[in-house]
DNA sequence: GATGAATGAGCCTTCATTCAT
DNA sequence: CATGAATGAAGGCTCATTCAT
């Protein structure tokens, strides 16, 4: 498996940085390549197309991403401590890895339709993982016995996903984690706030 | 200003006739020109470039959305009514548009970051609007007190963005604007729901 | 139609010139439309691609030259006629045209097999001309009865065209149409000679 | 010399099957180490480049084909028998090598012109040698005193030649051995026939 | 105002060959 | 002897924009 490869991690990070410092449109493979220190025809050797960079980067970026989180979700009791943590380690994530939001955030958006859905079957995984906590809410009636979550969900991703959007295109210019909590509360208890 | 003559509009509706039936990509200034049933020279009679017409779209039917949006609101009182009107009727305009709904959801997205910074501009508007509607909501005692409606307005445009990519993303399958209610539920009560 | 426009012929010549000039391999696109005198992109205005410039430029020289051999054998009666005139313009076309037959002896020759195919399908018409003389001569008595005028074609064809390819090969330094004679009586008495 | 070594053989079966299930374009040094078994940088070890594995390609079989023609002509007396034998040998050699004879007739004749000119200097043995048998017989008296043996052995070659490449292109489908009493008669008493 | 033929810059990918092991 | 990972040059084609008519 040439995953196992270094080279192949290599080239993913290469693309990260080039993507991140040029734009999507901006990058030509030979500017991955050249970032990587290697020659054009060596990404070819691990990649089977420059769609296929972009995929892998997201797969293994996405699979860490949501690794991470599991990990920290692992030791939670309730619903609401599990999106607390979920909404607190994503935003983390992306603020340790300035370069890896604006490309997840702003670049690879730009994708042909054709990526788009190749990613998004990636993203599937994360957004089972979400519905699967707020239906354990549902169950132990933590949250509302009528809770739509499948609406919920995409409530919950779109709420973390604009805001996580909203902080890159403002140059990452504040603390992202910091808004955690706020944006945990106002999921859980909404606009008008305590019962 | 070139606005008014009806070439102006004819080029922009077979933009969005055009992009939503080959996609962003594969919709070269030709196709459009041969959709609007003239020469592709003239497009830039009216046009300044092809960035121009994706603009100039997106600022037609994004004024048009809010006056509609404005409209249905101006007679409601409370600001719970009045995010309730506002998510149905975005919900239905798209609905009633699916063209459009296909290009400015999935299409106009795959943009540059430069078009797409300017599309925010125009987005800017009807953030402001939405968090209008928020901050009157809190004044009258209606919303917490403590809520922060940068942070809200942010959860509220990133959930039904986000729930009407999801829908057309199932290509429009079931009914939108059915979901109003219950995406405007949450949004006021959060996850917990009831007091 | 456009292989009314002069654009269009414009283009083979080039082809021809420039192929005859740098050989099959050394071609480029940019090389056809730089002695054409046109931009490169210009060719893609009157050809689907490159492969549709050598198709196009052998089926147009192959029609005109068949189109000469016909009009010069309209007149002649016999069969042996015939054949002898046949091979004389056939050296005399390629004699008029040392360019054009660098291009068609040896360097299409060089053409991936599909190319060849559709090549050959070309050169049908041309052959089955042949072979309707042969049958000709047959029918009239002039021939042997039991000629095989498949094979009598293929021998034909085959010897013609081994004798303008090493015509060309030898740089064209002899006289090929000096040859005609020599070569029709033999095709028509054999190694043996007179009766 | 490389050419004792059992590989050196064993690198150029591998080329005449790859090049004839694969085509000559589609037949890189990479997959002929494939099918020989061994890496690609070993194919360097005995041969200066692929060029020459080509060439060699060449050289070897018609080394090979030559010495079997000259050993069934051996015993013959009459030119016109060492002809009808030379013919039917040359049709049975390909006939008993199907896949030679598609890399002779087809492939190797779509490399550039630098090899197909190397390729006819193996050649030149071939066709001195037929020169020779018309020679032979014009000098017995057996053939027309003024038969111009260059010519003749264009004839024969290009004939020869022709036919069998229509038999591969045909796929072989029928008996290009029994052709070859069609062939030499003809070639000896041309169109016309019998005295 | 309207046309549409012409322009030409820009890039992904292949594959023969090398050379450190 | 043998390996196979790495190299890097090279070109067909698209399409936004112009401008002579």
């Amino acid at each position: 498996m040439r995953r196992n490869k270094p080279k192949y991690h290599q080239i993913i990070d290469a693309a990260v940085i080039t993507i991140a410092e040029n734009g999507y449109h901006q990058t030509q493979v030979s500017k991955i390549a050249k970032q990587a220190g290697i020659a054009d025809g060596t990404i070819y050797l691990y990649f089977k197309n420059k769609e296929d960079i972009l995929i892998s980067l997201f797969q293994e970026k996405m699979a860490n991403f949501i690794e991470k989180i599991k990990e920290v979700i692992a030791g939670k009791q309730t619903a609401a401590e599990k999106i607390f943590m979920m909404i607190e380690n994503h935003f983390r994530i992306l603020s340790q890895n300035p370069k890896l939001a604006v490309v997840t955030q702003l670049e690879l958006r730009q994708s042909n339709q054709e990526l788009r859905r190749r990613i998004n079957n990636v993203l599937k995984e994360y957004l089972d993982f979400i519905e699967q906590i707020l239906r354990e809410g549902v169950e132990s009636g933590e949250f509302a016995p009528d809770l739509d979550t499948r609406i919920a969900r995409q409530m919950l991703f779109g709420t973390i996903d604009e805001i996580a959007t909203t902080w890159v295109m403002n140059k990452q210019k504040y603390d992202l984690v910091a808004l955690a909590p706020t944006v945990a509360k106002l999921l859980l208890k909404g606009f008008l706030g305590e019962k």
